[in-house]
DNA sequence: CGCGGCTTTGATGTTCATCAAGTAAAGTGG
DNA sequence: CCACTTTACTTGATGAACATCAAAGCCGCG
């Protein structure tokens, strides 16, 4: 990891310490907080490489990142999206030596990372730290799978309805998009070629189910989109 | 839950514990058996319904079965398939009230269920328990991520290729498998047709790479089924 | 200005789902 | 145990969905 940028800042007006306590004790928080660094990226660094030997635990303090794997026929492929309060470093980081996929920012992103042995040590002596870790750990998974699953069963359309409904609602929360992906990158999420992406938008905009405007996207008939989104 | 038949059994001797104690000591071993029921399946029979209440915490003790699940235009869609020490009532016990998936049967199958309020209360307590629940948990949703998306990637050849892979390898540990699924069950898993998997078994049969008695299917040129898999 | 990456559209062929029809196997009631 | 029903399996024909190839416009950036 190759940080652009390096700053301390304070753990007890951050929002994301719920992440790890419903209710906070400032000493729980100190014992946390003492180790953690925080990083700054800019939009295309790469956070985290395949392959990398996982050191740490890493949460998102703000921007917005994606999670890639390389193919073993050389193409990219996106398992997810993330912004804050999803957990990044979760995966794989119980479970495995090294990372199996990429982080990525896709906007300027911050970070948060602490030591994976202090927050193993926490967990062994802090239950409610532990429980609610694995709350948020199952939850993150969940939403993966899920979201996976979705795809998997969707023909083209549908999802791409799905990726712009998700931005919609999950990410920016309003009917105006500004699109943090290429074309080729919903292609490398949805399992589909760039050229149909863009396609299905056209289709999409001919039928005035959204307006494009280059990377900023309006949602125009959600109900419509909804529909292609769970039928076909 | 509709259990054919139920009776006590020793965890002294059961080999599933290490899937909670990595060194166990028998105290921490009453403290969750004392509590666990066991429950008997039969082929085909349904041991979790989607929507039920999470009330338990379950895992496999003996079988095999399939995680489904209905999608929302009336077709089903297998999740995985689970054995012995890949947990089951893992996706959503800490994340949801309600299982979004069925557990069936694909073969007889006992399991073991604990309450879930006490496995909570173990991990509050216990630092040993909830670290090594955790990296469980993390290696099955891990797993459960991966396979998704290597299927996700692949083509229907490579798809169903990878199905015998997988059922031979991880599961039956043989070139010789039984399959323990239908055709349109491998349909539901890899999400193709049931006349396109038949189809490319044929295929597979016609150019030498397998051999099929019904169920029984012999591998004969695993090579040439791996290349397939990874490369189309 | 020119280069490379992103975007767009069209033409063509491949892959796959759907429909249809038939055979084999497995459960069911008399 | 046999007729009957149902479910699983199989193959072929057809059309729809999608990938691939090709070409051109757009835009930011050195």
């Amino acid at each position: 990891m190759e940080p652009n940028s390096k700053y301390e800042c304070s753990c007890v007006e951050c929002k994301l310490k719920t992440l790890f306590f419903e209710k906070v004790d400032s000493n729980e928080l100190e014992m946390v907080c003492s180790s953690k660094i925080e990083y700054q990226f800019k939009k295309g660094d790469t956070i985290i490489r395949e392959g990398d030997f996982i050191n740490d635990f890493i949460y998102l303090k703000s921007g917005l990142v994606k999670l890639t794997r390389q193919t073993s026929n050389g193409k990219e492929q996106i398992l997810s999206f993330a912004k804050p309060f999803d957990f990044v470093s979760l995966l794989s980081v119980f479970s495995s030596k090294r990372y199996n996929y990429s982080v990525i920012a896709l906007d300027d992103t911050s970070i948060c990372l602490l030591a994976l042995a202090d927050v193993k040590k926490t967990i062994h002596e802090n239950g409610d730290f532990a429980m609610n870790l694995m709350v948020k750990l199952s939850e993150a998974t969940d939403m993966i799978i899920l979201d996976n699953l979705e795809i998997r069963r969707k023909h083209l359309k549908g999802r791409v309805a799905h990726v712009l409904i998700y931005f919609s609602e999950y990410i920016y929360k309003s009917n105006m998009i500004q699109l943090p992906v290429s074309r080729r990158e919903i292609a490398e999420y949805i399992g589909m070629t760039t050229e149909n992406v863009i396609r299905t938008l056209s289709e999409f905009k001919k039928d005035g189910i959204i307006r494009t405007f280059g990377k900023d996207i309006d949602i125009v008939d959600l109900v419509r989109l909804r529909s292609i989104s769970e039928h076909g």
